[in-house]
RNA sequence: GGGGCUGUGGUGUAGCUUGGUCUAUCAUCUCGGGUUUGGGACCCGAGGACCUCGGUUCGAAUCCGGGCAGCCCCA
């Protein structure tokens, strides 16, 4: 009989099922707390998430962010400053009492940077000199979420990341969008092992007060979109309402130029476990994992002093591998060798190790790879330097793996007949050909989404847009086609 | 935003239709003891639960209503 410890559902026939499963049984998160959206984020869930941070903080600091750290709070004024912005407003959480009095003034907890930051912006800069400026921090959102939430795909409080940067002129700003999806190349592609395709969004699709919107979007094993992160070109329009202004050179004054850029690391956590994960659980890349190395021994009782010679070694090995660096556990605990099995694959530690008499005697190791079906046996001189390359194995596995899933499942379509059929049967993207990604466009995205159940044009692929070819005619209005968009269901 | 479902020890559950030996089932779990360990061992003993507020009733885990929380499907 199969205790209830592991995954009792496979990924593939039940993706929702899997996925809480995983989070509660892996201990990533715990949704027991009691108030809607609000989830706490548990030890092992949280040191990979904290992996997260660190690589996005080491990443944009190269690019010369320095970290700053803004209040939970936000002013009613202030987040009603930027029109469009101002569209968060009836979603926010208003902060409107202390005790049993009632404050002078109502304040919100921020939904996200902008009407918090900007204010000091526009105190902080007086001279084109001053720029450019280049602020980042690592901090909670919180918005009433309508939907249902989700634990790190949709809830009421969220991690978040954002820089908020400030230039002279609008090239520099582009620029650093271009800086913004190289910082997503590094840490979420390379770091994290996600495949995605960065997008330019429709006209009618950007963030509130943005003048453009770019975004890495990847694919649940669900074949549902899962937006990872956006990068915002702001143009005028905070430095505008929140007056930020420098003097240039001509001695006049001018409004700046703004960037932000804000990766959902809620979302990136939701994507590692659904796309690296498998029928045993979680699957984490080697410099992600809390644990490295889960040290595990045989021993019997019949055999006193064999065990006690498998318990001394598997002592040494432990400490000569932290020596080296690696996160190693030995595990002593008196559950049976198949529980620790199991138990540690659901975790995802990448390399377990174990020791029993027949190990001790030829000076030998079995290990296993968390992404093989095998055990290798090891020499035990060979151990140190045999794991660095066992680790860039597994990680070269999860890529692959993920890279072929995100290829299989990105189509091709030349009508909407053609489009409905795809969407219905596999969902991923489906690259078609559509008329305008301007605002007039916007009436054939809501036929589309109409016709497919909700199906969303996610946009164009930035920096280079593909070509159409000539003759195309846009799946949902004839007309010419100007561009190729990708089109998947959303989260 | 629309619809549906659910809430019983830490976890998963039985009981709810037809209210009454429910002093609440079983497993897991936790603790103590024994025994065992090459892919989820076993035995003995102990511990631990009816989401919340109100209503109906002689009597509510069970029926009704509000609240809170969770899940699923669809936008």
């Amino acid at each position: 009989m199969k205790r209830e410890l592991g995954i009792t559902v496979k990924k593939d026939e039940n993706f929702s099922e899997w996925y809480s499963q995983v989070v509660q049984k892996a201990e990533l998160a715990d949704i027991r707390f009691g108030i809607q959206g609000f989830i706490v984020h548990r030890p092992w869930g949280f040191f990979i998430i904290r992996k997260i941070y660190e690589y996005l903080e080491e990443e944009v600091e190269k690019q010369c962010h320095l970290p700053y750290l803004f209040p939970v709070a936000v002013k009613e004024d202030d987040l009603k400053r930027e029109k469009d912005h101002a569209g968060f407003t009836p979603n926010v959480f208003w902060i409107s009492e202390a005790g049993e009095k009632k404050l002078e003034e109502r304040f919100a907890l921020r939904p996200t940077g902008e009407a918090q930051i900007y204010p000091l912006y526009s105190l902080w800069f007086r001279s084109y000199k001053d720029l450019p400026f280049k602020g980042y921090q690592s901090r909670i959102s919180a918005f009433r979420n309508e939907m249902t939430t989700r634990p790190f795909l949709r809830g009421r409080e969220f991690l978040f990341f954002e820089t908020h940067n400030v230039f002279n002129r609008h090239e520099e700003a582009l620029e650093q969008i271009k800086e913004d999806l190289d910082t997503c190349k590094k840490v979420i592609g390379e770091k994290i092992k996600l495949p995605f395709l960065y997008f330019k969004r429709p006209e009618w699709d950007k963030f509130s007060g943005a003048d453009d919107t770019y975004t890495p979007d990847t694919l649940m094993p669900d074949g549902k979109r899962n937006q990872l992160a956006s990068t915002h070109d702001l143009g005028q329009n905070f430095s505008k309402a929140f007056n930020i202004k420098v003097k240039g050179k001509d001695e006049k004054e001018q409004f700046v130029w703004q960037t932000c850029f804000g990766p959902g690391i809620w979302r990136i956590m939701a994507a590692l476990i659904g796309i690296h994960g498998d029928n045993n659980g979680l699957v984490i890349p080697s410099d992600m994992s809390p644990l490295q190395i889960i040290i595990i021994p045989i021993t019997f009782s019949n055999k006193e002093a064999e065990s006690k010679k498998v318990i001394e070694l598997c002592r040494k090995i432990e400490s000569s591998l932290k020596k080296i660096g690696y996160r190693t556990k030995f595990d002593d605990s008196e559950d049976t060798p198949g529980f620790k099995h199991n138990k540690w694959e659901l975790f995802g530690v990448p390399i377990r190790v174990e020791i029993g008499p027949k190990e001790a005697k030829n000076k030998t190791v079995s290990l296993a790879l968390r992404t093989e079906n095998k055990k290798r046996q090891l020499k035990l001189s060979n151990l140190e330097k045999e794991i660095k390359k066992l680790l860039s194995k597994l990680d070269k596995d999860i890529e692959s793996k993920a890279n072929e899933y995100f290829k299989n499942n990105t189509r091709n379509s030349n009508s909407l007949k053609d489009l409905k059929e795809l969407i219905k049967k596999y969902k991923g993207f489906i690259k078609v050909p559509f008329c305008s990604v301007k605002n007039d466009g916007e009436k054939c995205a809501d036929i589309l989404k109409a016709e497919t159940d909700g199906a969303y044009v996610c946009g164009t692929l930035y920096p280079k847009e593909e070509k159409v070819s000539p003759n195309s005619k846009c799946i949902i209005c004839n007309k010419k086609a100007e561009h190729t968009v990708y089109v998947a269901k959303s989260y």
